[in-house]
Parts: C-alpha cells; structure tokens; sequence
DNA sequence: CTGAAAGCGCTTACAG
DNA sequence: CTGAAAGCGCTTACAG
C-alpha cells in the first residue's frame, strides 16, 4: 500500500508539502498540488486510518450501542440503525456497531481506546449502566431515549407522554368511553423502559381529566401469547370499545384475533413506526415513533458536538419529537 | 488518559518493560510484572487502538457491509448482523457497519485505509460489484450468498437448490400434485438474487421428475401489494393445492388472505427463518434459513485466516448449509 | 511557498 | 531479565 512518503517522492516534494496539497490546509505552488494529486492518484493513495487517528487524535468514527433482549419484540432496530449509519456516513463517519450484552463495559472499552470520537447509546433505559461511563468518557455523547437523568448527554426520543395523551384523546374524540391500554410486558418496564409508563400515567391522567375509564394492562411481546392475552383481555373487558396499542407484538397480533372474533367496532390507535405498520399491514391509526429520524437527530447533534469547540460549550438538550397521529390507510 | 509511559513510570520500568509484562510475549520478572499490573490498573490504562493498529497492522475490526434497499422486505437483517457482530466480540473483533448504497467504494474506503482486518459481505448478488473490490484488497473477506464467481473468498449460504427440492418433495408427499411457487419479485432477480432462480430451478427439476404440475412466479415485497397479488394468483390457479413461499411479504400475507377465502385446504411451505416465522406467527411448516448461524459461521472463516497463515493458504470454500424442514407449530 | 523535524502511542527486534 | 531505540504512517508547528 502506498504511504504519504511514496506519495511525496513520486511528486519530488516532502511528505509535508504532500500532506498540506491532499489536505488543502496551507497553500502550495500550483505546480507541485497538481503533482502531488496526480500521485495519489496514480498510486491509488489512502491515508492509513490508524496512523491518522493518532496524528489527529480523530478516528472519523462514531460508536452505536444497541441492546438486544432476546425476550423483547424489537421490529425498529433495523430503522433506528440506518438513521445512524446512513447520517453519519453523509457527516463523513463510519458507525462502529456494539451490541453485546455489557453494554458499559462495552463503552468503557471503545471510549478508553478511543476508537470513536462520539457515541450514541439506543434504547436507553431509565437508569442506564452506560450512563456513568458515558459522562466520565472523554468523547461526547447522543441518547435515543430518555433516561432519568440527561445531565450530560444529549438525550432524543419520542414525546410518550404526549403520546399517551394523543391516543386518549383520539377514541375520546370519537366518543368512546371505555379503553383498554396495552402496554409493554412488565419485564420491559422492570428493565427500565420508563417511556412505558410515561405514556401510561399521562393517559390515565388525560382519561381521568375527560371522564374516560381507561383499563391499563402489561402486554405480551412473543406471537402466540400476545393473541393469548389480547382475547382474555377482551373477553375480561366486554364494555371497552376502543384499544390503545403501545405494544408492537400486540399490534400485530390484533388483527387476527378481532377477525376471529368479528369485533369490527372496536376503534384501536397504536404507537409504532410507519415500517412496522405497513410491514404487518396495520389498518390502525397510529403515533408514528419514527425511529430513522431520532436516529439522524442523535448523529447530527452528536458530530456538532464533535467538530465544534463552540458546539462542545453548548447546554446539553433534550429535544422530545411531538407525537402525532397518522391515519389509516383507507 | 494515561499511556504506556504513564504506566512504566508509575512501576517504575521502562516501556518495553511495561509493553511485555501487559501482552505476556516475554517473561518478566514476577516484581516487575506485578508492579506493571497493579500501575495499569490503578491508572485506568487501555491501549490506544490507533497507535496499537500503527505498530502492530492489526485493528481487531471486522468491516460488515450489509446492502439496504428501499424496495425489498429484509426481515433477516437485524438476524445476520447480530450473527456477525456477537461471534466478532467472542473472537475479540469489534464490528464497523457500513450500509451506503455504494458498497463497493464503501469497502475500498476501508480496506485501503486499513480501518478493518476482514470484511463480511452480506446479501450478496450474483454479479456483485464489490467482489473485485474485495479480491483486489489486502484483506480477506468472507461472504453470506453465494455469488456466480466465488474465487477469493469463503462463501457460506443456505443450500437454495436442496430447498426447492426440499419443498417440492414436502408436498408432493402430501399428495398434492399441483403447485404453485411464489418467488421473490422480479427486481430481487434482476438485482442479481440468484438464490430465487436456483431455488426456483431447483423446484422446477424436481417437480418435472415427480409428475407434479408447479407453475413459478414472481411475488411482492410490500405488504398490501402482496395480499392482492396472492388472491389473484389463487383465483387464477383453482386446481392448485399446495403453495411454496420463496417470499417472506407472501408468507406474511397468506394467513389474512386464505382466512378472507376459506382456503383451510391449501398446503404451504416456505422458507425463512425462524424468528421471523414466530414474528408472523405463521403455522407453515418451513425451509429455515437460520441468518444468524451464516453470520457467525462466516465470521468464524474470517478471523482464522485473518489469525492464521497457515489457515490464509488454505483452499477457499463454499459451504451450503443443508436445507431442514421445520415443522408448523402444532 | 517549502522542508526538516518532532510527536501521536504503541510494539518489537536488538543489545546487553 | 531488562532498556534504549527504531519504526508504524500520518499531521503540524517551527524555520527558513
């Protein structure tokens, strides 16, 4: 592989002429740039990636942490994912993907041997163990999720609570009075999965405030338990004439069972992404999570942080997207 | 952070000394050895990967590059990338995703620049354009698909011919004696799916052998477009009783379809895998086709010729995971 | 406008 | 058993 030297010597310059023409951060005689370019060219050169993150003390790299529980349902990964990759790439950063189970000590690791410059942390739990590291790592960091302290980070995530208010308010508007609201399985929320009952307590609160009765259970998140549940839930609640989803499994699994049933009265509203929607064919009116956005918000204020010192000083945000209803397809 | 001087002085050796005593690679005195040890700790000292990476040619980073399109269901994503990425931290890897559109100049960028030790292709096409790429990089690379020329790398795939054989014989077993195959749509083909023409082949052969009448055709990849497409197709086909789906948006699909029908009849047997069977909660019998097994396994060819010069000269190899049937959940 | 040199933080022959 | 030194391939003050 060509190094900078070769590079140099076939331009008959010093390596650093050679740097400054590639890089453009002084001026060089015309003559010696063209050289210079056409060497690289011809040599077909690439920076060696290591020996410029040592130089620089940049590596052009951003870190995800991304947490897989085999016992949860998780169809937006894939979405959240590509908001990630896909932002950072058109920033000029390449993603490196951690997944594995300790995720701080998974932190810990590539932040010490500063492998990236930035991190953003995925399904960020209300007391996350990867929050301490992040705070005491030199690199800054972005969460896709609202943890119970955002002292800082910069924390992105759906607006739940407004969520929750939104649903109530829609099958109230269509004038029901009794909802059911299924929710995550317990395990989710004992995890940490605050934004469960953010959505939740705001719904109880706005069902309370409009004389709605609302009956708030734990779902299922595995197929064949999730219709399970969902038909003693109905069968439990006979006067409930509206469904609030804010459960993936369940959403998916409903229509099977109102089918089975022939509970076509019954109004649902759901809380999930578009993707997921149009992959199981969901005719419900849903808040849409957006997960490839939040994913592109945490990168682009994330790379802010990193390339600016002005940036860096900032006060560290909180910014909750507004949940809003989409319709059904018709 | 502190670095390796940091750690030899507070032993109070020189950094040859401390470099040995932390990677083993020469004996040192159990003092000192001690000393060095307890400094590191005390100091919070991990390795600089860039400078490690200078000196040594080696990242321990795997480069994974997995193709997104627009247009295609690919539910098995989430599946080969954790395939990959767990089995890279249990060998010691950490995993760079790269998704851009342009694969090919996505892996010259990173291989040229040394950022990876090996690089995992994922959804590889028959003609792929980042195979040249790849055999001319230093690198080795192991790829999941089975591409039409295979020179240069390890290849691992699903055994797609046996598959269509596989299912073909499921059904004929049954005692059906007119089928019908739905393939994936014809823009995965001419993308360069080979897999559903050798899956398609495959079952044609077998089917002509067997006396049993299978008309082939082309799918959707999105989910109301398939509904329709599958209930013409059945309208079209009224003497067909057994259904082969080389289509995961047609798998989806069919159980809301032979519902609206009555078609309780029909026989199926698809071909995916098994998460998403339990995702759907699809009651197929079905060829699996186990993602997470080619990542890790495709993974585990890489790091030994990457570790191994021994392993380095040896043959390359194309290996097919034999096609299982899996029962339908009872 | 350009070059010689130092330095980033490691590893590893080379000497002793 | 240990240390001084070279080298990996860059970038960037420092001099001229």
């Amino acid at each position: 592989m060509a190094t900078i030297g070769d590079v140099a010597a076939a331009a008959g310059v010093s390596r650093s002429t050679a740097s400054y023409a590639l890089s453009g951060k002084r001026s060089i005689s015309e003559g010696a740039r063209r050289r210079v370019l056409e060497a690289a060219e011809a040599l077909g050169y690439t920076p060696n990636a290591g020996a410029r993150a040592l130089a620089t003390s940049q590596t052009m790299v951003l870190g995800l942490l991304a947490r897989f529980h085999a016992d949860e349902f998780a169809p937006a990964m894939t979405q959240y994912i590509l908001g990630v990759t896909d932002t950072a790439r058109d920033l000029g950063y390449d993603t490196l993907l951690v997944t594995e189970p300790d995720g701080a000590g998974a932190l810990r690791r590539i932040t010490d041997s500063r492998m990236v410059d930035g991190v953003v942390l995925l399904n960020v739990a209300h007391d996350d163990p990867r929050l301490p590291v992040l705070r005491a790592a030199p690199q800054p960091g972005a969460l896709v999720g609202l943890p119970g302290d955002c002292s800082g980070v910069d924390v992105f995530d759906l607006d739940f609570e407004q969520a929750g208010r939104v649903m109530v308010d829609r099958l109230h508007g269509l004038g029901h009075r009794e909802l059911i609201l299924v929710s995550q399985p317990e395990h989710v929320v004992e995890r940490g999965g605050a934004y469960v009952w953010r959505l939740r307590d705001a719904a109880l609160e706005r069902a309370r405030r409009l004389g709605v009765r609302l009956h708030a259970v734990y779902g299922e998140s595995r197929r064949p338990a999730a219709e399970r549940m969902l038909g003693a839930l109905l069968d439990a609640r006979p006067g409930a004439t509206g469904l609030l989803l804010d459960n993936e499994a369940a959403a998916a699994a409903l229509p099977s069972v109102t089918r089975a049933r022939g509970l076509e009265g019954l109004s649902v509203v759901g809380r999930y992404s578009a993707e997921f929607a149009e992959t199981f064919a969901l005719p419900y009116a849903y808040v849409e999570l957006a997960p490839d956005r939040l994913g592109e918000m945490a990168v682009r204020q994330l790379v802010r942080r990193i390339e600016s010192a002005q940036a860096r000083a900032e006060p560290f945000v909180v910014r909750l997207v507004p949940a809003e209803l989409t319709s059904p397809p018709s």
